[in-house]
DNA sequence: AAGCGGACGGTAAACGACTACCAAGAGCGC
DNA sequence: GCGCTCTTGGTAGTCGTTTACCGTCCGCTT
């Protein structure tokens, strides 16, 4: 693996002058330069970013971790992120923590180790720990789901109240008894969608199941609701990956969404617009999540005086026929 | 932001000490080990990667370059590589190459630069350039689509076979006039499945349309399609994303799929038992793709001189209603 | 011709960890 | 008391860059 010294014996120069022909820092005889850019070629040089960046004290890598990389809402975080950072001349590099708190723990420590300039994060849950990267200055910024002290910046959606939106919306369309299937307790954005149905049907009527974020523990969930002495008559769905599974109770149930229950998901999925009927959902502005995450993040490492930001996003109902009799 | 020599100096020792202390490669008297172990929490010290990797010449980090986050399949090998890694005691980053050669490209060098462990590559398209990291010694496996020479270990799926496998399921349900939606040419995997439906077809009958992995241009393509003076009774189409376009479009000109039309479609997607009629699907084995994929790339990084081996998983057709009349 | 300033390039010291090597001390048998 | 081994921990060199500092050379002014 050919090192700068390596190129600077090839040219016949010293590795000051390598480094400084390579970076094009400070003015170098275009003769010389040009010996050198010729040398490193020759040899496959790449800088080693290790040596570098412990040298500069300095990485231009982003680290994004986010809760699940199988759910189109995150991906589209991701997406956002990496386009801004792209744009500004850094790289992002995904971690995904699977909902898992001991992998998003070994995750940060990762991202503390390797010295990233940053980290976008969204929180798994309760006991998420980022006091190492308060200590170490690592600027850091809370996607999706809350932290609990001033760690950072934040950029969230106001789920509650799209979730109370969403509520009152099937109640307007004739549904009586509305129930809602969720996520799993201490999960924020869970417990917001609650709060705000229940803000909306009132404590007495509350009729919740909660599951992880996940198909099949939503289709047994739903399958319980469903078996209520008392069934719902419509139902609020925290996430698109718990919707297919609550549409799949429907179905081995031979229950129609609109007609039989009327049903509300979260997130614009793609495929929301090809089942019959098509799916009333509350569209969340992922993408604009994660560019705007990612613009408070360069901001914080070009100033890290900055005061810690809280951006709230709205979400969008998207009337489709899956909440209409 | 605390170093070896801060927790030396508060904890009496030298950095030799506290490296053995806390790596425990040596034996180090436990009374002095405890008071390293409480000075490095006291200031919480973590190791700083950049100089451990650069000494060390090694990381345990493994780079995963994918073409798109957005689409399940890649996400799925993902999730494969990743469960594998993290058993070794590797962690993973991602990164997304967006079907463009320029991100990958600069993906490629942001791995060689950080001198990670090993890449898993999904390469994007004909001039993926992998000269470096073969120079740099770099282990390096692709998935899903080949690399044109031994430049490293591949993983891939029977593809070609199974488009042919498709398109004979789709005329022996009746279908006359089968076509073929596939991803832009010098694409591997579309070339493979145009391939591979070509064969059954003939060259004479060949009614096909390529269009970016992405579902606008499906759906573009298949309107185009469907305008033909003698239009299909039936489509294969190479992947999910693209599916979501083809059924827009099937609804927009008011057919359904299987009584009107047939469809097969790659990628067994979370949705597609969810429309109505369920959609025939080849579903391939990403997951495993991504698991294979690990497993070589932490065999070569043992064991930098075993052969390279080509591994060729089977997909599997699902017959649903999309593909009946 | 002396003096001066600017441009250029080399020397060597960091960055922060790991580790080969060595020294000191303990324990022990003879 | 000597020498041997074994354990323990310190010293200092190393990984590959970047960069502060300094010397040299050239050309220009006076």
């Amino acid at each position: 693996m050919a090192t700068i010294s390596d190129v600077a014996a090839r040219a016949g120069v010293s590795t000051a002058t390598v480094s400084r022909a390579l970076n094009g820092k400070s003015t170098v005889d275009p003769t010389l330069a040009a010996r050198v850019q010729e040398a490193a070629a020759e040899l496959g040089y790449h800088p080693n970013g290790l040596a570098r960046n412990l040298r500069r004290q300095e990485t231009a890598v982003l680290a994004l971790i986010i809760s699940d990389v199988e759910n189109p809402f995150f991906t589209a975080i991701a997406r956002g992120v990496e386009d801004l950072a792209q744009r500004s001349g850094y790289s992002v590099v995904l971690c995904n923590s699977d909902e898992n708190e001991d992998k998003e723990r070994r995750y940060i420590e990762v991202a503390l180790q390797e010295r990233v300039a940053g980290v976008v994060l969204s929180p798994t849950g309760r006991s998420t720990n980022v006091e190492g990267l308060r200590r170490q200055g690592t600027p850091l910024v809370a996607v999706d789901r809350p932290l609990p002290a001033d760690a950072g910046d934040q950029v969230l959606v106001d789920t509650r109240h799209a979730a109370a939106e969403a509520t009152r919306h099937l109640l307007a369309g004739g549904y009586r008894r509305v129930g809602c299937l969720t996520g799993p307790a201490g999960v924020r954005t869970a417990d917001d969608r609650l709060a705000g149905y229940a803000g909306v049907v009132g404590e007495a009527n509350v009729l919740s199941r909660r599951a992880e974020y996940r198909a099949e523990g939503a289709r047994l969930a739903a399958l319980e609701l469903l078996d209520e002495p008392s069934p719902p008559d419509a139902l609020l769905v925290a996430n698109s990956t718990m919707a297919i599974g609550v549409l799949e109770a429907l179905s081995s149930r031979g229950l129609r969404s609109g007609r039989d229950i009327g049903i509300v998901s979260f997130d614009d999925a793609p495929w929301t617009t090809l089942i019959d009927p098509p799916l009333t959902v509350v569209a969340q502005p992922a993408y604009e999540v994660g560019r705007v995450a990612a613009q408070l993040l360069l901001a914080r490492i070009t100033d890290s005086t900055r005061d810690a930001t809280t951006t709230t996003l709205e979400a969008r109902l998207i009337e489709r026929k899956s909440s209409r009799r």
